[in-house]
DNA sequence: ACTTAATATGCGGCAAGCCATATGTTTTGG
DNA sequence: CCAAAACATATGGCTTGCCGCATATTAAGT
């Protein structure tokens, strides 16, 4: 399902301002869970969840479930060109993104990475 | 108007079908007036002509009026990172315009760009 | 001045998208 | 087994967006 993600369609997955902001955040920080999305953008639960599902369904993000935590990130088989674009547009609005960083650095009892022991 | 520009407001002007093609067409291209945009999408005049006015309007596209026709372009003041977003996106997606390259190479009576002379 | 070509805009009408609220599911801890 | 936390989804309402069609505007040619 994600290799024909056409340039328009990427470009309707991102056209709002809550799958934007998550998008580049998760492409900044690598992963990130529901609870922390929820504290770093200051939205209601239901409306973080809804819109990452969309993001899954277009093969944007991937899921996976740790624990009572989902964790987020980029869809490992994202064509390059929009990897390449994420980090182009990470670069160039670094301040954009800020409060959000803010946040997610200030919040507390951030769930744990597992470091993962088999 | 166009220093602010966020991504998400580029995601949004970028979030249609014929906003996309359009724009990735001039932005290959160089300049295009609106009959050979009419000619390489295969859409009608009006909704050609809607999508260009809020491509402007966004600060995406400039016009230019040369005689009866009407050029646009990319807009000289657009941000590095949106330019850069086009090229990355041109370049991997080179397919994906092929109908409408096609179409634009086959168009009978395109216009002449003028050789401005002084 | 008149006609034609190129382009722009106004106006409903319909479809898609977004949101808040409420409720369902899964996991953890006791 | 029960309660609480993390997350997902369903529902109804409202807003936004897109389209087709008709009409207005501007420029060129005769």
């Amino acid at each position: 399902m994600v290799e024909h993600l056409t340039p328009t369609m990427v470009f309707k997955c991102l056209a709002e301002e809550t799958r934007a902001r998550m998008t580049l955040l998760i492409a900044r920080e690598g992963e990130l869970c529901v609870c922390e999305l929820t504290a770093a953008l200051e939205q209601s639960q239901p409306k973080i969840s809804r819109h990452l599902a969309q993001l899954r369904a277009c093969g944007v993000l991937e899921d996976r479930r740790q624990g009572q935590w989902v964790y987020y990130r980029l869809h490992p088989h994202l064509p390059d060109w929009v990897h390449e674009m994420l980090k182009t547009i990470l670069a160039a609005n670094r301040n954009w993104l800020g409060p959000e960083l803010q946040r997610l650095e200030r919040m507390r009892n951030r769930p744990e990475r597992a470091t993962i022991c088999a």
